[in-house]
DNA sequence: TGTAATTCCTACTATCTTAGTAGGTTTGTT
DNA sequence: AACAAACCTACTAAGATAGTAGGAATTACA
């Protein structure tokens, strides 16, 4: 019940999009430095948030990433899907699992139904322009205190 | 994010002893039988169950298992605990994991917690007993429809 | 026009986890 | 004594995870 590597860097790094966003992209380079993840492993995961379209790539010198979209668009659970696959806690309650043949005399799959709402509730309801907002708070609270 | 066979198979092994209990020992190959389940597998799963105290074991001939409380003491979540260990989604939330630099300046850890407090609402608050009146009642409504 | 910087693409790999299998030992009943 | 059960430990095949590696394509800029 482990949320991998790929899924946890990726929403670090649509958050470092966000919160370094001045118009301009920004580079793989940069973002593995900031958040101290490898280049390469980083290059597959926007890699595949690129494909999902939650960035726009600019090829070539100069060039880097930019978020799509607004932070408020972006969703941790949609994060989590395009790097992670779904995010149910079992098998059968995957996107087009087949129905398994003890469906219906398995007290468990309610739990199992009651277990992926709670969780998709969490992860939907949070944006990353919500992890930008509480970080900001965050540096004021640290500001006032010096 | 997924549940293992082992957690998922130790909670119907629970709810199995819980239907299936005369008072008399329930034997491994039993259970296996009416799960269908390897009895080697579920051997080292209900060995992981009884080192925990949650099920009695009697050797020998005419020996098995019994759940050792009534099943309104078993919650989801202890018997998942017991057979996958933390159902923490990251590791900096396991039980005795050392605090990470980053802690600090974490923004995704807070929506961590927050899941991990969704997940624990969900599996601590349903019982083995909630699961065999589940079926009771579903079994009641089919007769009805009969 | 050349060169450096960058994304893009694909393959490879070492380690760990999962989901079992296998074989034998101990204990107790009949 | 024979049998049936739990108990114990080691092994293993397949898959997932977490990267590494190397180069090709593209573009800005000097």
């Amino acid at each position: 019940m482990k949320i991998s590597t790929k899924g946890r860097y990726a929403v670090r790094v649509m958050l470092d999009l966000a919160l370094n966003n001045t118009g301009e992209c920004i580079k793989v380079k940069d973002i593995a430095a900031r958040q101290d993840i490898s280049e390469k492993y980083l290059e597959q995961i926007i890699a595949a948030l690129s494909r999902a379209g939650f960035v726009n790539s600019v090829r070539g010198a100069q060039g880097g990433y930019r978020l799509s979209k607004a932070p408020e668009n972006y969703t941790v659970g949609m994060i989590l899907r395009v790097t992670e696959g779904s995010l149910a806690p079992v098998a059968c309650l995957d996107e087009g699992a087949e129905a398994c043949e003890r469906c219906d005399t398995c007290e468990t799959l309610e739990v199992w139904r009651e277990l992926a709402r709670a969780i998709d509730n969490v992860v939907d309801n949070v944006t990353i322009a919500d992890l930008v907002n509480r970080r900001k708070k965050r540096l004021e609270a640290l500001d006032y205190s010096i």
